[in-house]
DNA sequence: CTTGACATTATACTTAACTATAAGGTTTAT
DNA sequence: ATAAACCTTATAGTTAAGTATAATGTCAAG
């Protein structure tokens, strides 16, 4: 499939895929004669997993770092197993945050429904400066 | 407190805590004669709570969108809650993410260690173009 | 057989979030 | 009293991750 094919499967833009194969995150594929790039059915599947990576807060680099794995002569399945499992303790760690912010608002609304008259907006209260 | 010793408590540099009042995410403090900012204590949870909520993955917008409704003369206590519920939201949202995400990962992993002799890397595999 | 929708490269612009530099004023420590 | 370590504003530079533009080539439909 082409770029503008595989751009609308992915629902990213064509010239966002030339810069990650620009920056070295996805390898070139083969092209036509005319020079256009024909990818295969797997390329969706390493894009779907970028975004999908980057939506929970991988940065692109943080990305590579998986795939690079690929370009490395000295790679056995084991390295790349650490690795994913190195992702998976940074994941466990967003998680955790997430998780305290989460019941820290919990928190501020529950504060919020024991206001009474006269009372300012705890919330507010809590994030103004000049209390 | 002067903004060297709020940069020094919550671990930013001075610079950065300039820039968040320039644009508007924090309060302008008030200054000595010397036209020094003095900020008062609460700055720095204000400032802690920015760094957290960066952490997981808020952006300084989304951030100035919690505190702005301070500055709005309509405000009531339910307007905040009610953003502080959307956020809950959207944390919600994140978290599901990242459950899939490890989810994936730990499917990964567990198919390397099924792997057997002369077989390629299953990770790998999944993450090549050209496979 | 030409018009419109695609593709190519190369270069430049954009936004977010800093970070550094310059040129100067103030405070503290010796 | 003078040097070091702070502070001020203003401006410029940086990195990440795109997005847009220009100039040109290719393909498919009427």
């Amino acid at each position: 499939m082409t770029i503008g094919q595989l751009a609308k499967a992915v629902h990213l833009n064509a010239q966002t895929i030339r810069y990650y194969e620009r920056i070295g995150l996805i390898n070139k594929p083969g092209t036509n004669e005319a020079g256009y790039r024909i990818y295969p059915e797997k390329a969706a599947d390493v894009l779907r997993f970028i975004k999908h990576a980057k939506d929970i807060g991988f940065s692109l680099k943080q990305i590579s770092e998986i795939f690079s794995l690929d370009n490395n002569k000295y790679n056995t399945c084991s390295n790349v197993k650490k690795l994913a499992e190195e992702k998976v303790y940074e994941i466990d760690k967003k998680l955790n945050s997430l998780k305290l912010m989460r019941k820290e608002l919990l928190n501020l609304i529950s504060l919020c429904e024991e206001k009474t008259d006269g009372m300012e907006c705890p919330i507010l209260n809590i994030l103004k400066f000049e209390g």
